[in-house]
DNA sequence: CGACCCCTTGAGGCTTCTCAAAATCCGTGG
DNA sequence: CCACGGATTTTGAGAAGCCTCAAGGGGTCG
C-alpha cells in the first residue's frame, strides 16, 4: 500500500523555465513567446515513489504536466478495493477537468517531476495561447480512446488476455516515447499491474509464469519482460 | 443480435435547421449568428432500433450529435465478445476524435435522430465558432470521468454491485435530463445491459430477480425498474 | 546477517459463466 | 378478442476461472 505523504512534504515548488523548454509536450511546437508566457506561471514539483500528488476528493486547485517519471491514476472503494485507471508518463496531464474536486488519486511510481499551474493561471493560459485548447482536446480524445480499450479489456478479456494486451500496450507506449521497447520495462509492482488489470497479484504472477514457460516472454528481472514471440503474444491477447 | 443495416438504408440525410434550434446542446447558448453558421452545414439522419450508425474501422468522415433517441457505443473482439463502452442520449456527440477511422461502433437502441456534420465542415466550425472548442473539451473531460467510473466498476465490482451502480447511474442520468427518474426506464435489452456491465444476460437477470425479492426494486415491466429503497441500492453498489 | 518487501507457488472455495429449458412478452393475423 | 410464433427474459444445474488464504523464495538495505 502506498504511503500517503502530504504534498508539502515533497520538494517545494520552485520557479521553472527549463521544463517548458525540455519536455513539456504541450509546448513542443509553441512559439517562443507562447512558451515564455507559460513559463511565467509554472512551478515544479518532485515526487518520490509512492508519494501521492493528490487524492480523490481533494480540492482541484492545480493542473499538472509530467516532465519526467511515471504516475498512476486510480479510484478506490470504501473497503479498500482499488482500480488504477491508467499509467501516465512524461508529457501527460493531470487535473485538466474543470471540477471543484479531483475524481481520482494520482501517485508517483518512480521519482517524478511535474510542472504545476495554479488553476486560474491555467485558465488564463487557455485564453492567451490559442492552440492550447486544440491540443488539450486532442489529448482528451486520446484518453477517451484509451479508456474504451481498457473498458473492453476489463469487461470481456480473460486474465491471460489482459496480461498479453498489457505487455503489448506497454511495449507500444515505450516505442512511441522513443525508448527501447524490448525488453519492456515495468516501473510498477505486481500489485499495481493487478490493480490496473482488475486482477490479484497472484493471478498476475501466475500468468507471467505461464507465459515464461510457453517461452513467449522472458523475465530477466521482475520489472523487465523480454518479448520472445510477439505474434504469439498478439494471438493470446484476444484468444478465448 | 443487432442487424447490420447500411447507413444508406436509413432515411436520407436532409438539410436541417430545426435541430440546432431545438435540442442540439452544443448550440444552447450560442449566438443566433453562430447557430446559423452551424445550421448551414448540418444534415439529419434517422436510425431505427438496431441500426448501426458506423462500425469499428469505418472511415471517420462525419461528426454526429444526437437530437433525440439513445445509442450505444461498443467495441468487439474477433470471436464475437462485445463490450459496450457507454450509452448516449440527446445532446451527446459521436466521432469527434480526429482519427482516420472510428475506434468504436455506434448503434441505435431506440429510434434516433442525429445531426450530421461532414468532418471538414466540422473543422471549419471549430475555427468559426470560438467557444465550440471549450465546450467539446468540457464534454470530453466528462467522458473521461465517466469512463474512469466504468473502469472501476468493471475492474473491481461484483455483479450485484454493478447492477446497483447501473440503476443509480441510469436514474441520475434521467433526472439530469429532466425525465422522471423513478421508475427508471431501460431503453436497452438485458443483453445490452450485460455487454455494458461485463456480465452475461443470465447474471443480469438473476441480479434483478434478487433485488426484486429483497424488495429493493420492483419490475412492473422488463424495461422499467421501480426503485423502492434508494439507500439500500446505494449500499449494495459498493458493498463487498 | 537479518528484516522487510515483493514475487512466486500451492490448495481450496466462490462467483460467474456455460449450457439447457421453461416462462413471459409482443406483434401479427385470424 | 384470441391464438400463434418469435424474441426476450427467467430459472436451473453443473463447470470453470479467478480469488482467498497460506507458505515459501529472492532481493535489497540497514
Amino acid at each position: 500500500m502506498a504511503q500517503i505523504i502530504p504534498l508539502h512534504r515533497a520538494s517545494a515548488p520552485s520557479p521553472c523555465d527549463s521544463c517548458t523548454a525540455r519536455s513539456l509536450t504541450i509546448c513542443a511546437g509553441l512559439s517562443a513567446a507562447d512558451q515564455t508566457k507559460m513559463a511565467a506561471h509554472v512551478a515544479t514539483v518532485t515526487l518520490q515513489p509512492g508519494q501521492m500528488l493528490f487524492s480523490e476528493g481533494d480540492s482541484a486547485d492545480h493542473v499538472y504536466n509530467i516532465t519526467s517519471g511515471s504516475m498512476s491514476v486510480a479510484k478506490s472503494m470504501p473497503d479498500g478495493r482499488r482500480q488504477i485507471a491508467g499509467f501516465l508518463g512524461a508529457g501527460d496531464f493531470l487535473g485538466v477537468s474543470t471540477r471543484a474536486e479531483y475524481k481520482v488519486s494520482a501517485e508517483a511510481l518512480t521519482e517524478t517531476h511535474l510542472c504545476r499551474f495554479p488553476r486560474p493561471a491555467f485558465a488564463r493560459l487557455l485564453e492567451e495561447v490559442s492552440c492550447l485548447e486544440r491540443r488539450l482536446l486532442a489529448v482528451a480524445e486520446n484518453e477517451v480512446a484509451a479508456a474504451q480499450e481498457q473498458i473492453l479489456l476489463l469487461g470481456r478479456k480473460t486474465a491471460m488476455e489482459r496480461i498479453a494486451s498489457f505487455l503489448l500496450l506497454q511495449a507500444a507506449r515505450m516505442k512511441a516515447r522513443g525508448v527501447t521497447d524490448n525488453p519492456v520495462l515495468l516501473p510498477m509492482t505486481r500489485a499495481e499491474v493487478g490493480d490496473y488489470l482488475g486482477l490479484t497479484i497472484e493471478t498476475v504472477s501466475r500468468c507471467f509464469t505461464r507465459l515464461r514457460k510457453l517461452d513467449v516472454i522472458g523475465l530477466p528481472a521482475p520489472d523487465r519482460v523480454q518479448i520472445r514471440q510477439v505474434e504469439q503474444l498478439r494471438t493470446l491477447s484476444e484468444a478465448a
